[in-house]
Order: structure tokens, then sequence, then C-alpha cells
DNA sequence: CATGCATTTCAGAAATTTCTGAAAAACGCG
DNA sequence: CGCGTTTTTCAGAAATTTCTGAAATGCATG
């Protein structure tokens, strides 16, 4: 049913999932519900794509849980449809915080629960570099949760900006107090 | 050999080693070397995590593939000895760049090479939706490009800003041209 | 150019992940 | 409640990934 680009988007998503963390399948379903205009029901992807009925409602389930897709329903159909967002920085914002709570998160919290630890003799240089790690990973999330409040408008302005930025940081304190605290 | 605390750091890199698409001894062989004070070869590594010695040869060659380790030669011993680098910055550069060449360079080669197809009829929505997709990665890598341009300093300086930057993006360009432009 | 380490390769074993079909559960509706 | 339909569950099959031991290769040194 999909076309030949279609099927080709489809297929490369389908290889790259294992490099994402998530499964072939979950990957192809996603693709292929990202470029359909229309919301389309289980058995929609089983045609699509050719696998169990089955395996289609599992990967429903797991892009439910990353909150890549969104249930619809349709009048007179007691189906389930999906979707993917309209609006592509919504899907980018989801994945990133997505990947942020699992391939992040946890590991924050172990080397913070490592840091309270009384340590052994010959562990100071272990923990001054778990701390150091620490406190790095924290100001990488710690900019992007300030990114990530702001407005999309907002957000694009910045990244267009790119290295011009480093200007913002030569100018004295008197300067940046010259304009109103935002966020 | 490890104490408690290396060894906790050691197993929560292995486990998280699957979500981060390497696999779990390769993860415990980098968790081991990053907290190593001196550099260890091989069978430090054998005996510290007790896998095999041909699965600590595949895990480094790996590791090297990601250039996340450096090979080191101690004077009046042949055997290789490997360290991760000083420099937790770079570590994280390093981590960032082979990701995105794994997980994102790919993806935006073969969306520029789907662009160029001449469409099917009903392939409009899902090409002008590829299109979109790609350009928001474009605005995302061009400003990661960005970034990692930058010394470590002036980036860190950029990070603590964090919501602060949306003051220059909404300095009129008069202002912005007074200061020197940089790289 | 043989010897003694050290590293790499690789085929098969082990472990893990993914996928399927059949059965069970959930759901809406009269 | 009972019926037809849709979704979920799950045990085992299939596929893939990881790991190991044995053999092969590489390499410095005498």
């Amino acid at each position: 049913m999909p076309s030949q680009l279609q099927q080709e988007f489809i297929l490369h998503f389908g290889e790259m999932g294992s490099r994402w963390g998530i499964n072939r399948t979950v990957g192809q379903i996603y693709a292929l519900l990202f470029l359909s205009e229309a919301p389309l029901c289980a058995d929609d992807i089983v045609g699509a794509l050719g696998v169990s009925r089955s395996n289609v409602s599992m990967g429903l389930k797991e892009l439910q849980g990353w909150n890549l897709v969104r249930l619809r329903h349709l009048p007179e159909d007691r189906r389930d449809y999906f979707t993917t967002p309209d609006d592509m920085w919504e899907i980018v914002r989801t994945l990133i915080a997505e990947r942020k709570k699992r391939e992040i998160d946890p590991t924050l919290t172990k080397l913070r629960e490592l840091e309270m630890q009384t340590p052994e003799p010959g562990d100071a240089a272990a923990q001054a570099r778990i701390a150091e790690l620490r406190e790095l990973i924290e100001a990488l999330t710690g900019f992007y949760e300030d990114m990530n409040k702001l407005e999309t408008e907002r957000l694009v302005a910045i990244l267009r900006l790119g290295s011009k930025l480093t200007r913002l940081t030569e100018m004295p304190a008197k300067v940046l107090n010259l304009r109103k605290t935002e966020g």
C-alpha cells in the first residue's frame, strides 16, 4: 500500500530502530504513522507492514509508552486509531525527554547515590571522578531543561544564533541587566 | 579487585549499556577504565570483570571504534594498556559525536536522498513531512556543530546562561554588531 | 628465523530479544 | 446478560546478539 518513497522511509526507520533503542517493528510502525495523513488502526498497520497483529499491538503499546503516538477515535468505528503529532517540534521534544528519562536520569540517580556512600580507602580518586561526571551531566541536563521550557519560536531563534551566543558571555553583567528577566 | 563502590558503578554501566547502544561487557570495561587511575591491560580487565579474554579483546576493539579509549604503552612491557581521557569534556564530546554519526547522520543522508526522488502521485504530503523533519534535524545538528567548535570554557559559560540566552534574541541587530565576530 | 608472549579471529554455545498464533480479556451495544 | 468485534496476553518459535575456548596470527627479541 505505501508508495516506493514511503516504503524506503519505513524500511530505513526499521533498520535504524535498533540503534535508537527500539526494535524494527516499532520503528516501522512509527515511520508509517509519521507519514500517514489519516489516522491508522492496527489492521491498517498489519496490512502495510505485513507483521502479525499481536506484534503491532505490542509495538503500539511501546510507542504509547514513549508518548510518541496519540490515540484517536473515529465516529461510527470502535477501533483505536493512531497518529503522530503534527507539530514536529513536539515530537522532538518528546523524543529527547524520553531518551533522557531512560538513558540519563537513572545514571544521575546512581551517581548521586554513590557519592553519598562512605568511601573505602583507595576510593578517593574514583569518587572524585564520579563527582566530576555527575557535575558535567547536571550542567548539560540543566541547560536542556532551560531550553525545553522555552516556546519553540524562541528556541529556534537561539539555535539559529549558534556560535554568536558567545558574545553574550562576553558582555558585562551591567549590559545584560538592562533588559528584563524572563523565564 | 574493584571496591564495593567501583563494583556498583561498573555493574550500573553494564546494565545501562544496552540502552546506550553498547553491550554489557563493553559498558563494564569502559566503567572500569574510567575509574582506574592507572592504565589497564586486557588481563587486568579479565581479572576485574571475570569475562573471557576474547570478550575483552572484542570489547576494547569496539571502544576503540568509538574513540572512547586511548592505547598506551609502558616501558619494559609489550602489552597494550588502555585509559580513558582525563578531560571529561573530551569524553562527552566524543560520545556525542559518535552517537550523532551512528544515529543521526545516516538518517539525514537518507532523508536528503528521499527528497531528491521524483514523487509518485499521493506522495506530496509525505515528502513535505520528510522535508520538515530534515530541516528540523539540520537546525539541531547545526547548533550542535557550532557549540562543538567552541572551547570548553566558552561552552560552559553558555550552558550556565541557560534561558537567559533568550535576551540575546531580543536585542536589535545593531547592538549585536557592536562586538567583534568570533568563530 | 625460532621462541615466547600478546592479541585477534571465529565457529559454535549461551543468552537475550523479537515475533507469532492461539487463547483470553475487554469493550460497546442491544 | 450475550454477542460480535477489537485488543491484549503469553508460551513457545525464530532471529539476533553476546560470549567463550581453541586455534591462528602478529610481533619483539635473542
